[in-house]
DNA sequence: ACGGTATATACCAAGTGTGGAATATACCAT
DNA sequence: ATGGTATATTCCACACTTGGTATATACCGT
């Protein structure tokens, strides 16, 4: 991946919480619409911009979306997002993010909401 | 410093290479331009941009203008160049970059070149 | 085929970054 | 005061980003 376009993706708030919870592994737009109180043009908007930057990649699953890194161990995205889930809320609320990806997961478990097949877990909550 | 600001400076392969020479002391325009082969309002209005993002600052020393970091010692700013070098020729010239760099204090020290005094080293070379 | 849900795209306006050419400013040496 | 060197700024054009509103597409269940 090219510096710059990696650097581009970290340069927005909204893109470097998506990349954070994509860090944790794939998610749909919904579920990113939820997390971040985003509506879902801007949303979609960004995961076009990321997928076009070559950051992340999405895979229709039924009637979702589901977004995922494109190179999830990517040593420098990876350490980015580090040293920003350890500015603290200051920053960004990364933690927090992944605190409700988190329960998201357990309420679509719990309820057995439908939801695409995703690497053995569901994804969707709707 | 605000992290969308540092990304934003990370994300042009001129000022990448101007924060990894700056990572190494301060240095004039004049070197600058000398070892990216970069024009002179070129690397002014880098230098510019990065002052507004608040990634350096700018010292007047007799007729030159001496560049240096801000917050030279910034763990995410000093990681991202670390592992840029790395990567290296493929991404961006940045060791090498260095190297001219030492060679042009060299030369200076060897010529006694009039330069700008500077933390008990001289800057320019002309 | 139809209506609903999830998601993407198109269009337009505003803001931001980037490049080139010309010009201005600051300082030095004489 | 003058001319030279180093650096910054201005202006203009162009590409990129971002936000809003409206509309289109894809898939599902019936």
């Amino acid at each position: 991946m090219e510096f710059k376009k990696l650097y581009k993706g970290l340069s927005d708030g909204h893109r470097v919480r998506i990349l954070n919870l994509l860090e944790d592994g794939p998610l749909c737009v919904c579920h990113l619409m939820e997390i971040l109180s985003l509506d879902q043009v801007k949303v979609s908007k960004q995961l076009r911009y990321m997928k076009e930057l070559g950051l992340v990649d999405g895979e229709r699953q039924a009637q979702w979306m589901v977004y995922r890194l494109l190179e999830p161990e990517h040593p420098l995205l990876a350490r980015n997002l580090e040293c920003l889930r350890e500015a603290g809320e200051a920053e960004l609320p990364l933690v927090e993010d992944q605190k409700k990806r988190a329960a998201i997961l357990e309420r679509i478990e719990r309820d057995q909401d439908p939801c695409p097949d995703l690497e053995g877990a569901t994804c969707c909550a709707r």
